[in-house]
DNA sequence: GTGTGTGAAGTGGTTCACAGCG
DNA sequence: CGCTGTGAACCACTTCACACAC
């Protein structure tokens, strides 16, 4: 049964919250105090749970510690992947600091970029290569994953590019334009611009 | 009439691709080249538009610059807001540096950051302030927006403080942790490592 | 009694299909 | 005839309401 993106999306947060409560020590939590806490529905909480099964007790709530596993384990990658990032600037280097991330999941493994200074050094600890090679070197390191924070105009030839290289899965791309990938490859765009828009708009729209 | 969220996501893209096509010297386009270039069904990019009123001509297509400046109004907002940045680190350093960003429709007027080193100089042309003071240079600088680029852990307390000073009408967090705010004021997450896991969640499940 | 699990109902967004206008 | 505008059908996600297990 395909799992709807908004339930994925909650899990992250039910995964986060039972490690912040297991650290608490705390040993059981309800779907009401779950929902209180993430701004969700309670019944909302129990649905998205049931999809993988009764883990519940009734009448008592969830076990935190076993909760905890059962979602890691829903979200556990098969393998630790490989991912490149086109595009070291300043995104770009906060991506490849970000805390949130979780390590144990992914290294970055290349980073690409047009810079002449850049290429051939290590930032972060990375080497970072010519975006011309971005094929070759995605093929060479069987890269699966890659994040994208080019400028938008630089952003559809690279990723056609590295698209040929056909190892990769999915594409995490930042950059405010508007990709096309073949089948079997899944795109998620996170477009900052978009959601500043959005707030501006129902800022302005707030009474209708 | 509420116009749903998907519904402005997609406006801000038509807009973008108005602009090109503009400078482009195109002057009508469908709703089916829209969809093609943007990957929607036409029949979306048409209910889009038509909420705003009958812009297009039937057996032509619509106008390539009054449905750009159709949407520029849309999307218009009713003064330049003063933003606020709380976090100036390498996340905080992208956004006050972002290219896509409409500069027209705001700027940054205040930064905030717990580092002594960052406190009281400019960074990026704007001065910098202790977290501390949050509320008080809200309320004085009267600003309406903030963005929260801190690390999880921080935010809930520095947004806690930043909402007293009661000026915010909207809060971008890119933090990773759920927020509460007050009926009134717009709360919109962009989170990063949910996006990312859910790229992971659906590489491994792509065959279900 | 308490809190889960879940079919059924409700809500919101998308797609269809075609009437209607240029 | 071509392409828009739009009610109606469809689909997806959320919420309700209650049976059931502890």
């Amino acid at each position: 049964m395909r799992i709807a993106e908004p339930t994925v999306e909650r899990l992250v947060q039910y995964h986060r919250l039972l490690e912040q409560l297991r650290k608490d020590g705390r040993k059981v939590v309800s779907s009401q105090e779950m929902g209180e806490i993430l701004s969700f529905k309670a019944s909302q909480v129990r649905k998205d749970l049931s999809y993988f099964g009764e883990i519940g007790k009734r009448g008592v709530g969830y076990s935190v510690d076993s909760l905890h596993r059962h979602i890691d384990r829903i979200l556990a990658t098969p393998e630790k992947w490989s991912i490149g990032l086109v595009g070291v600037g300043k995104l770009g280097e906060a991506l490849l600091g970000y805390q949130a991330f979780r390590k144990e999941k992914f290294h970055f493994s290349a980073l690409f970029d047009n810079d002449k200074k850049k290429i051939g050094t290590k930032i972060q600890g990375i080497e970072c290569y010519s975006s011309d090679d971005i094929e070759k070197v995605l093929r060479e390191k069987n890269i699966s994953v890659l994040m994208v924070s080019v400028p938008a105009s630089g952003a559809p030839l690279v990723v056609a590019e590295a698209l040929k290289a056909g190892t990769l899965k999915g594409i995490l791309n930042f950059a405010p334009v508007s990709l096309t990938v073949p089948e079997g490859v899944l795109l998620i765009p996170v477009d900052i611009s978009i959601e500043l828009e959005k707030l501006f708009f129902y800022i302005k729209h707030k009474d209708d």
